[in-house]
DNA sequence: CGTCTTTGACCTGCGC
DNA sequence: GCGCAGGTCAAAGACG
């Protein structure tokens, strides 16, 4: 709105502008008109512009209608063409006349515009006070829910201080602008990289994004990081990191785990993954499988694939590494997330602000003083050799999280102790799936999901096969009813990620956005998703294609069934060639 | 026949 | 220095 507003008024100025080059063009033709007298170039007749030759006719840099004028006097003393003074007086007179209507003409149409530009500069003042006045009401609504829990607690005190951070939660489809610095320093291997990765720059990137807004500067924070270090097979085909995460993380590489319910082989992200090893971990009787992106030959991405010891039916994947080819546009959500949270993690941060693609996913931090920051259900760990940071997709919130739930997976080291998880909450589903489609059509990749995905309270479907998209908050409501979900969009937030279902319905509704608009399908996968009753269309034929009726399905999401064994990964279980991205996990 | 998965061997880092 | 565990390599086999 606001921006809108600013477009019309710049495009006013615009106007004004053009008015004013009108003049100037005005005078510019008739000083060249009598330049070209000057040379003994005859006028046309009724061309009453001044015969005489005059420099000080030519165009002058000032706002200067007047020197049309002013010049136009000195006409006849400075004519030199043979006509008598008078005749010469006399068409100057006339010229200077017309001129001076001209004026007069233009004079009225700048106080015109003058005039409307004031209106709309009152109108956008007028608009400004109100967006402003609507954004404290609605602060202090967050401000007296977030009375309730020391997380918004928290958020109310960044309110208050004016310094920190003021959430609005929007789930965003956006760009990523901010990859610049990324690849700067290692670009040893292939010459395309650094071209590849600038075109990447550009490509859609998709993310829960939870943005600070009247944050000094969060909104524009730092560019999503490679959070991996060159590892040995890095070093020849790139940096793979920046200095922060090298100066943080020296020769550690970061890595983040998302912890699914999955009964596939694999947490289809629509990627291109290829199998190069698989190992039994101590201490867990599942094999870990080692997979590397197979989209580009030089990409240096891997991905982990274990089944949780405790619960078979949780599939931790593990990303590393910065993709370094542009990737499938149904990729690009799991990259933006991961690439986020790795983001988060690299730059050492203790708060969601400056990673805008983990806002809103509940994210708690903790560390030794027991204080908690606003991430819960993400587990943060440099354990090992390397960073972590765990995004659970597998369960509700619970404010003993993660500490029980991931101290034992990822003991945390003095340097980084501090527990972060991630939740998307889904301890029923069990299509841990995050996959979107793939179109290569831009969308309005800004988009409120908040008001897109037309949360209306209806009751959700009980299989995929319908529109499984819940009233989330109502569900919420219904499930704890204990907890307290205000009605702001923090609780919805929370409402939202508390949901069973909340991934494969926004998977479907990322599906929809991203998948809009390149053919018919994608056509339909909006409607789907936006219209039908207010419900986010779970698209029933999505889920149920197979993979294997090819790995390029623009705007459909895989669905393997529930049969397949873990770790029994079928032939390209994770592909989604198609449009393009670039992102880092 | 090309591609992908499997799997044992090898390499590397870390802790003791 | 040694052992352990994680991670990677590459040959062999499977599959379409």
């Amino acid at each position: 709105m606001e921006e809108s507003l600013m477009k019309e008024k710049r495009s006013r100025d615009d106007d004004i502008g053009g008015v004013a080059l009108a003049v100037k063009k005005d005078k510019t033709s008739a000083s060249s008109a009598s330049a070209a007298v000057g040379v003994g170039v005859v006028p046309k007749v009724g061309d009453k512009m001044p015969d005489c030759e005059n420099d000080d006719m030519k165009p002058s840099s000032s706002p200067g209608i007047k020197d049309l004028s002013s010049t136009s006097n000195k006409v006849s003393v400075k004519s030199d063409t043979g006509r008598t003074e008078a005749e010469c007086s006399m068409a100057s007179s006339s010229s200077r006349q017309k001129q001076d209507d001209q004026l007069e003409s233009a004079k009225a149409e700048m106080g015109e515009v003058r005039e409307e530009n004031q209106r709309l500069k009152m109108y956008l003042n007028r608009i400004m006070k109100d967006y402003r006045k609507l954004q404290m009401e609605f602060y202090d609504t967050v401000g007296q829910d977030s009375n309730k829990s020391p997380v918004n607690h928290q958020e109310q005190r960044a309110e208050e201080g004016g310094e920190e951070e003021i959430e609005l939660v929007s789930l965003t489809l956006g760009r990523f602008s901010g990859d610049s610095k990324r690849d700067d320093k290692g670009k040893a291997s292939s010459s395309s990289h650094g071209k590849e990765e600038e075109r990447g720059n550009g490509g859609l990137s998709l993310a829960l994004d939870y943005k600070f807004k009247a944050s000094k500067s969060e909104v524009d924070d730092e560019p999503l990081q490679n959070p991996i270090p060159p590892s040995k097979a890095l070093k020849t085909t790139e940096s793979g990191g920046d200095d922060e995460v090298l100066q943080q993380n020296p020769a550690k590489k970061a890595r983040v785990c998302i912890r699914t319910r999955c009964d596939t082989p694999t947490m289809i992200d629509g990627c291109q993954w290829r199998k190069y090893g698989q190992k039994i971990a101590k201490g867990n009787p599942c094999p870990r499988a080692y997979y590397r992106c197979t989209v580009a030959p030089s990409c240096p991405v891997r991905k982990q694939v274990q089944r949780c010891a405790q619960d078979m039916s949780i599939l931790i994947t593990t990303y590393e590494g910065t993709h370094n080819h542009p990737l499938p546009m149904s990729a690009t959500a799991m990259a933006s997330t991961t690439c986020a949270a790795a983001s988060m993690l690299l730059s050492g941060s203790t708060s969601t602000s400056s990673h805008p693609a983990l806002h809103g996913l509940n994210v708690y931090l903790s560390d030794n003083s027991k204080s908690k920051f606003y991430l819960p259900n993400t587990s943060l760990s440099a354990a090992l050799s390397h960073p972590t940071i765990t995004l659970d997709l597998t369960s509700t919130p619970s404010p003993s999280f993660p500490f029980n739930r991931f101290s034992s997976a990822f003991p945390t080291t003095s340097r980084y102790n501090t527990s972060t998880s991630l939740s998307f909450g889904s301890s029923e589903s069990n299509s841990g799936l995050l996959t979107y489609g793939g179109s290569s059509q831009q969308q309005p990749y800004t988009k409120s999901l908040i008001g897109s995905l037309n949360i209306n309270g209806r009751v959700p479907q009980p299989t995929i096969e319908n529109n499984i998209y819940p009233s989330f908050m109502q569900k919420n409501h219904q499930r704890n009813p204990q907890q307290p979900l205000p009605d702001t969009i923090a609780a919805a937030t929370k409402a939202i990620t508390a949901d069973p279902n909340f991934q494969s319905a926004l998977a479907e509704a990322l599906t929809s956005i991203i998948g809009a608009g390149k053919n018919g399908g994608g056509d339909l996968a909006q409607k789907r998703a936006f219209a039908a009753n207010g419900n986010i269309g779970c698209g029933s034929s999505f889920f149920n294609k197979s993979p294997s009726s090819g790995g390029s399905q623009p705007g459909s999401s895989i669905f393997l069934p529930p049969h397949a064994l873990p770790f029994s990964t079928p032939k390209n279980a994770s592909t989604s060639p198609g449009d393009t991205g670039n992102h880092s996990y």
